[in-house]
DNA sequence: TTGTAAGCGTTATCAG
DNA sequence: CTGATAACGCTTACAA
């Protein structure tokens, strides 16, 4: 690595006069310019960025705490946030949590010795069960924290989030009043987590606002989920619509019905959570709710960008990107 | 952010004894030691890694930059990245090169400035297709690189590949041999990459030797692949099994032949390319080519800590991890 | 046992 | 127009 020191070693001026000529300072002529940049360039010099952070304690790198890369949604959304930071010259640094309350803790606690001048986090399952946030509260003194979906309520900070609630609520509804359904299944597997509790509820008011059962599987991938859905399915032939709140056992159901030989849509309505390849993996398409992970993402950072840029303390808001109902075959036309 | 500065002034001592004494140093004395630590817990003192990284300029993080993470098995690769080098304390920071090759080179221009000590990259269909690689040629000279899956032969570095050739040549042969199949198609979407053609390659290598005919399909996104994969299953009724080399469209080919009424696996055996989720979203449970993009990730990042760790200059060698063939449900017993 | 000082590579202030 | 010097926060000879 060449540094400032040997460039002006070699061209016998003093380093700060290759620093300012480098950057271009009306104080250098433009000969000793030219003959600076030259040999910068020849020896391709580019200036030692771990030393610049030193000195503007600025590091330009934003800390991305994720639970998982392989869930497709969190993909998404972490290919939004490269985006934008990418457009604002930022970096990112990113940790997996792998769900795990000390995974995560440790992350923070790395990153925040003045690694990265901020976050964007989806809290790890595990932090919202056993609900221990010191970390949070501990760095977002000191750097400033977008959390996006996964979120705390008592952590003062900005977020994204989505409203879940809402989303499952109206494509609920949609399916009793304009397919006319009247028996609703509700499969799930991600009911620990706030976002699948909220999920949750929206189904069941829509269902309960016009006097229908609710139905429900749980499921956790250990079992065998589609023989569960399966044998549901057998077990209550009434089953005339299908919600799915993650984003894979929307396409399980469909193969399950399609195995029961039912057909989709016209005897069962499927809606599920969609991501990028949804449509391509299921036929008939899946009808999704599309959580916009791609905006949720740039929108996250966006606010981040915006706040390391203000020097005035803003006050926290919480944004919400409204999920899209896609109506693709597995519902009947609109 | 406590500086040793802070914590000298208010212990009335050198910085350079608080910084021995948190180093837990035998020049110390017991009693100081206690006193500095226990100020430097009670402030919450974490030593700046950015001036630990000037200092000693190592910074202990690994630039990864890949295509994509919103294909399955890069992520999945990441994860194993994140894994290994959590565990030999390193962080990452990751590029998105989004199949560009100008996004590449920037991602590679910004990071080898100091930034991390070396890079992990599968290189982007562009720079493969233009051949374009000054920027790995530039960066290898510096910072030790790993490449994987998608390497550049020229550039002088270790290496962890898929037999890609082997892996698609043996799953057809299983086919021809072992499910007596006589009319494979193979279909593709990934042609213009090298691990596409290698891939491609080894499928007509296994049909020749068998004097049987090739069939291959080659899609892109944009048209309706679906509607392409069942139009030629129609119009070609003797097809008896297909080979797909991406992870999707193995799922489509299933559905597709679903759709037709044909059955999995008498009248049609289907190979695919797996990923984590492949098993959930198909039915019957697609048999999959499966990639390992765990051990791949972990191999990468493993020799790449090593190389940093050890000062000799050790040869570049191309490891090959091998893809296993997962017989699932989309093929006869074995 | 503790303190002083130099240095990592930059930038910025101030003198010359 | 150019150069010396200090500073960012840390580590580490070397002195005391």
């Amino acid at each position: 690595m060449v540094t400032l020191k040997e460039l002006a070693k070699l061209l016998n001026v003093s380093v700060s006069t290759v620093s300012k000529a480098l950057s271009d300072s009306s104080e250098i002529g433009e000969a000793t310019k030219k003959r600076v940049t030259e040999l910068a360039n020849e020896l391709n010099y580019k200036p030692n960025r771990i030393a610049q952070q030193l000195k503007s304690s600025e590091t330009k790198v934003i800390g991305v705490v994720v639970p998982s890369l392989m869930n497709p949604f969190f993909a998404e959304v972490v290919h939004g946030i490269e985006t934008t930071l990418g457009n604002n010259n930022y970096d990112m640094t990113i940790c997996i949590s792998n769900e795990s309350l000390e995974k995560e803790q440790r992350s923070f606690y790395l990153l925040s010795s003045g690694s990265v001048d901020g976050f964007i986090v989806a809290v790890a399952r595990e932090t919202q069960i056993k609900y221990d946030i010191k970390h949070f509260e501990t760095i977002s003194k000191n750097a400033p924290i977008v959390m996006f979906d996964r979120v705390l309520n008592d952590i003062d900070c900005n977020k994204v989030v989505v409203d879940d609630f809402n989303t499952v609520f109206e494509a609920t509804r949609y399916l009793i009043q304009k397919e006319n359904r009247k028996h609703i299944l509700l499969i799930s597997n991600i009911e620990e987590l706030s976002v699948g509790k909220h999920r949750v509820n929206g189904y069941k008011k829509a269902v309960e606002e016009h006097n229908l059962k609710t139905n429900i599987i749980k499921l956790d991938r250990e079992e065998s989920p589609d023989e569960l859905i399966k044998n549901y399915l057998q077990a209550h032939q009434e089953i005339d619509a299908i919600i799915s709140i993650d984003h894979i056992t929307g396409i399980m159901a469909l193969n399950s019905v399609k195995a029961l030989s039912k057909n989709v849509p016209e005897d069962i309505s499927i809606i599920g959570f969609g991501y990028v390849d949804s449509e391509y993996v299921s036929s008939p398409k899946l009808s999704v709710i599309n959580q916009k992970g791609f905006q949720i993402g740039q929108l996250a950072s966006q606010i981040l960008v915006d706040t390391l840029a203000s020097a005035e303390k803003v006050n926290f808001k919480t944004e919400m990107i409204k999920s899209e109902l896609e109506l693709n075959e597995t519902t009947k036309k609109a």
